[in-house]
RNA sequence: GGAGAGAUGUCCGAGUGGCUUAAGGAGCACGCUUGGAAAGCGUGUGUACUUCAAAAGGGUACCGCGGGUUCGAAUCCCGCUCUCUCCGCCA
């Protein structure tokens, strides 16, 4: 949610950025700047109002003590009716506090400037391409042909189980998840992360907190007798560790990383982009947080990107990055990498990763603020990055190193997994 | 799931209707003192909204959350949430 104090200081730069998203929000943002005024406006009297009745309640006060009844009678009689004048302004205010938050909470971040504008995939910009493309032979497989060849994944398990999009993996499939979890965590470790393991069932506020709620409610899976949620990711317990936190300009950077399971109910999607691993309903991902000053934060961004760019490299995947326009960016980010791996056997890029920077947006409905060395008060900026999601890497590294006997395995990994191929 | 206790500032903790502008202590910051430190002494020490051109200063709200009683509520009443202890169940 972007802050009031924002929108009051900047709105033609922010209608202008908003633009970006492909939004004409002006009359929007005058909408809020009217209710920011007639919100102020109530504030006032009521104040006034509250402080007058403040007065005379202390002077009833000492002319009760000193016995003088009738004067006290007096009184009382005035604060009754500042007293329903208040209960009046107080129900105003609330209402126009509630009319400008559901407001406020519809509008989208405000994109950086350095966002391409544009409304499809077909606008994002692709940064670089990394990485040598994979030469297969003719009869190359697909990952979810691979994985029931080498009995690595059983996705018709799953369905009994749970249903579609709950894969089950086995054997050499099952460790090779392990090894992409543990190389993924120590990889971040080295990188100067601190590991957290958070709860993967979340509150309303917590939802609220990233961003997920109210607005993508549908897309979470819902423990109705509890009121709870199953995260989609992890970004949203471990942002929300510093919910209503106020932190020192010194405590900057800090940088979380956890490893959960990750749950979407991903409504709507059908045909060959739920295929195989491509899109599932739970997943495994480590996620990378960050919490950086304003000044910061970009070059932070940057970092982080390069970092995830290491990763993908040291297993070996052709990857590009593309830094995605304002019409492909989540509701909550103002600036989104996201990075591609090449899955070779189905000759199309696929999302293995999304950095964003969301600035305040996020820290504002966190109440995530830090004092700088003046002592003054501000939002901090929040950042996050799958470092990795792993089904889709599964995926690429099936499909890309796959020869007529077997698949081989990334060296990195071959600490990890205990064997070096899957034959 | 059952029974009981509790929720006060950064922390501990007092506070059962106006003397609370939340006592007292600890912590922290600054100053004095010191060769330096400790001790000691002094001063300060939250958040949000709002007023003000700005600073200084002022106003309002906040003692788990939401209502209510009252001229006046941390304090009384009602509802809710959460935490702790014991019991039960259990990895």
């Amino acid at each position: 949610m972007i802050h009031i104090n924002l929108i009051r200081e900047n709105s033609e730069d922010i209608i202008e950025r908003l633009a970006i998203k492909g939004l004409d929000a002006r009359s929007e943002i005058m909408g809020i700047l009217n209710l920011d005024g007639e919100r102020k406006a109530i504030k006032q009297r009521l104040d006034q109002n509250l402080a007058e009745a403040n007065i005379l309640a202390r002077q009833i006060g000492d002319m009760l003590k000193q016995s003088k009844k009738e004067e006290a009678e007096v009184l009382r009689n005035r604060t009754i009716k500042l007293k329903e004048r208040s209960k009046e302004l107080e129900q105003k205010f609330s209402e126009a506090e509630q009319k400008l938050f559901d407001k406020l909470v519809l509008i989208p971040n405000v994109p950086s400037r350095s966002v391409p504008k544009g409304k499809t995939p077909q606008d994002n910009d692709i940064v670089l391409t990394n990485g040598a493309m994979p030469v297969l032979n003719a009869n190359a497989q697909p990952h979810w042909e691979l994985a029931k060849r080498y009995d690595l994944i059983d996705f018709e398990l799953g369905v009994k189980i749970s249903g579609a999009g709950f894969p089950v993996y086995k054997g050499k499939g099952a460790r090779l998840q392990r090894a992409l979890i543990n190389f993924f965590l120590d990889e971040a470790i080295k990188a100067g992360y601190q590991e957290v393991q958070p709860p993967i069932l979340i509150n309303e506020d917590s939802g609220f907190g990233t961003g997920q709620l109210p607005d993508k409610e549908g897309q979470m899976y819902h423990v109705g007798i509890d009121s709870l949620f199953l995260i989609p990711t992890a970004e949203v317990p471990i942002t929300n560790l510093y919910r209503d936190v106020i932190l020192k300009e010194e405590d900057f950077p800090v940088k979380n990383v956890g490893y959960t399971p990750c749950f979407r109910r991903e409504a709507g999607s059908y045909g060959q982009e739920v295929r195989g691993l491509n899109r599932l309903h739970q997943f495994d991902k480590v996620e990378i947080v960050q919490l950086a000053s304003p000044e910061n934060s970009y070059t932070v961004l940057e970092e982080m990107q390069t970092y995830v760019q290491g990763l993908l490299q040291k297993l070996g995947l052709p990857y590009r990055v593309l830094k995605l326009c304002g019409g492909d960016m989540s509701f909550a980010s103002a600036l989104t990498y996201d990075m591609e791996v090449y899955s070779g056997a189905q000759q199309k890029w696929l999302e293995v990763s999304s950095v964003s920077n969301f600035e305040s947006f996020q820290s504002n409905r966190l109440k995530l603020r830090y004092k700088d060395k003046e002592g003054q008060m501000h939002l901090a900026h929040t950042l996050n990055g799958s470092a990795l999601a792993l089904p889709r890497i599964v995926a690429a590294l099936l499909e890309n190193n796959q020869f007529s006997g077997g698949i081989k395995m990334p060296e990195v990994l071959h600490p990890y997994l205990g064997f070096t191929e899957i034959v």
